[in-house]
DNA sequence: ATTATTTATCGTAATATTGCGATATTAAAA
DNA sequence: TTTTAATATCGCAATATTACGATAAATAAT
């Protein structure tokens, strides 16, 4: 295979999972954390930023653009990047209601060398 | 090639990466949400919650645990499964210091069709 | 018009992931 | 001790990801 079986999961289990392969590379974490840092939009630099070639990261963001991680549009011969508070809200919103509907006690957890089930 | 780059990139930048990354699969997250739903630990069950094979649930398992996102501890001729609060607690921090520390304002973001840069 | 700059795309090689049948392992139950 | 149950591992096929050189495309600069 190699292929997800999405089509067995919810379209949230699947939104999520979209947004965390996204940024389940070193690259592209590098990418969000540069893009954050900034004050707004960022036209090149971020080929310079990282230790990979320019195909290499011009392939990572549009990852990031796919996943709704990061917004890029043409400014003149450059693109300007920056992040899409969209996606981003997304992936935080899934934590703090995963968090808080959850009945797992996190500041309490249960120890695996105890009998627990 | 197809391996990352790790050791261009910060600890911290593999180290969240590497959690993401076992969160970029929906049954993955099926598995979270269904012990986060749960008061403790799980034996078994989770195997009989996904609509994949028993090797199959075992791999999920095996990453979830490898990454820290989960615990695991035999209980018989069983084992008993539940949140790793370790692992999770790092990329909720992830998130909320990426967020606080961020120059971006995520509330009024800088619209890609002006000129921005 | 020609050249330089910036970014994307193509093609391809190396490696990783996904999924599952078959089988091994381990311990409880009979 | 044999059987049953639960989980892990092996081996394999299908597919996806990662990386980059070569090249294309598009605009700015000369």
């Amino acid at each position: 295979m190699g292929a997800s079986k999405t089509e067995h999961f919810t379209a949230h289990q699947n939104q999520i999972a979209l947004l965390a392969k996204a940024m389940g590379h070193p690259a592209r974490i590098a990418i969000l954390e540069f893009l954050l840092k900034s004050k707004s939009c960022i036209c090149g630099d971020i080929v310079n930023e990282l230790p990979l070639a320019q195909p290499t990261v011009s392939q990572h963001l549009k990852e990031l653009k796919n996943a709704g991680l990061i917004k890029g549009n043409i400014e003149g011969n450059a693109i300007c990047y920056c992040i899409n508070e969209v996606g981003f809200e997304k992936i935080k919103a899934f934590f703090e209601t995963l968090i808080s509907k959850s009945n797992f006690d996190l500041s309490n957890p249960c120890n695996p060398n105890e009998t627990c089930c």
